[in-house]
DNA sequence: GTTGGCATGTAACCGGTTACATGATTTT
DNA sequence: AAAATCATGTAACCGGTTACATGCCAAC
């Protein structure tokens, strides 16, 4: 359900796209709360529009299909905004080896934690990098992706001071 | 992989434990980082036994299975733990939804925004209640889960943040 | 003319969810 | 005697990942 309603958002918020422009958005914009690759957009895409969702508005070279959202995917996509409480489930290796940390004596541990800080500290800087995504002199739509990259970067932030703060106490132990 | 390692990490964290109470810690104190259903659990053992890293130490009454750690699955834990960096793959519906925020009009964002707020809140007061895992009396295992949930209380305690920060510039506007 | 990026697709596999199924023991 | 909880399992399904496969067009 999650991927038609990022793929819904995305036509939104870019307009008309291609399969291909939708997997490198999902690169760029919502790269850090969903993502998806060509295998699972394309076969997707063509479900939306057997469903009605999306239409192919053309098609252009190299067999190029541009997918414009549909007001039924539309109002499916604004139900689900509004009615749907999103399911608490989440999985992240990186707290599971939060989690297994006291397994480690302090040396190892130190490692494992100063690896842990420099990938969110490089996600953090991608993250930081991003300018919220707006077509340029396109006043008209709204400020897409504003929201969810403020809670990204706290996310990030308060995650890698976690791993300061923590790598902190156990050299200082 | 992960659920393997997550047994694994249980297993050393709370000493030998059947399926069934292994599925409740999941519940339990892994809850935030992890999580496995019994139906994933039980079969995974099994498998895991075959492959050595765990054995059946006992058997107890209702076909209780008690399961302990061998010395493979420990080594195995640990080359994970060290030598295993985590993957980066984010799907949060939560961040798709603060994503796609700016569709909404004022008064909806609001509503859904007080909906997402009620439930971080709420998983952040569960997690606060959740003291360290450690079996009373025992001080020879080192302190499990106790990196995890600092790092999920700043996790949690910065969303619910984002949450009232941006309720009140909706509703300052 | 060859390399690289554009563009779409399929198939096998794997991990996780939901639902079904069964039976033993304890509590009320 | 019935209800709740303990305890283990299986099967169908679904979503996501990896790998395979193909062809077009532009730039060098």
């Amino acid at each position: 359900m999650s991927l038609r309603i990022a793929l819904l958002g995305l036509l939104t918020a870019s307009g008309p796209a291609s399969g291909y422009d939708l997997a490198k958005y999902f690169e760029t914009s919502l790269n850090h709360v969903w993502q998806a690759g060509h295998s699972q957009i394309y076969p997707e895409l063509n479900k939306m529009t057997a469903d009605g969702l999306v239409t192919v508005e053309a098609e252009g070279a190299r067999g190029r299909k541009i997918y414009a959202i549909t007001p039924e995917g539309s109002a499916q996509l604004r139900t689900w905004l509004v009615e749907h409480a999103p399911s608490g489930t989440v999985r992240s290796e990186s707290g599971l080896q939060a989690f297994l940390l006291p397994l480690l004596d302090k040396a190892e541990a130190i490692l494992v934690l100063e690896r842990f800080r420099a990938q969110y500290a490089s996600r953090l800087k991608q993250l930081e990098s991003l300018a919220p995504h707006r077509p340029a002199g396109d006043t008209a739509r709204p400020d897409f992706g504003k929201y969810a990259l403020d809670l990204g970067l706290r996310q990030m932030r308060s995650t890698v001071q976690w791993a300061d703060d923590t790598l902190a106490e156990l050299r200082g132990d």
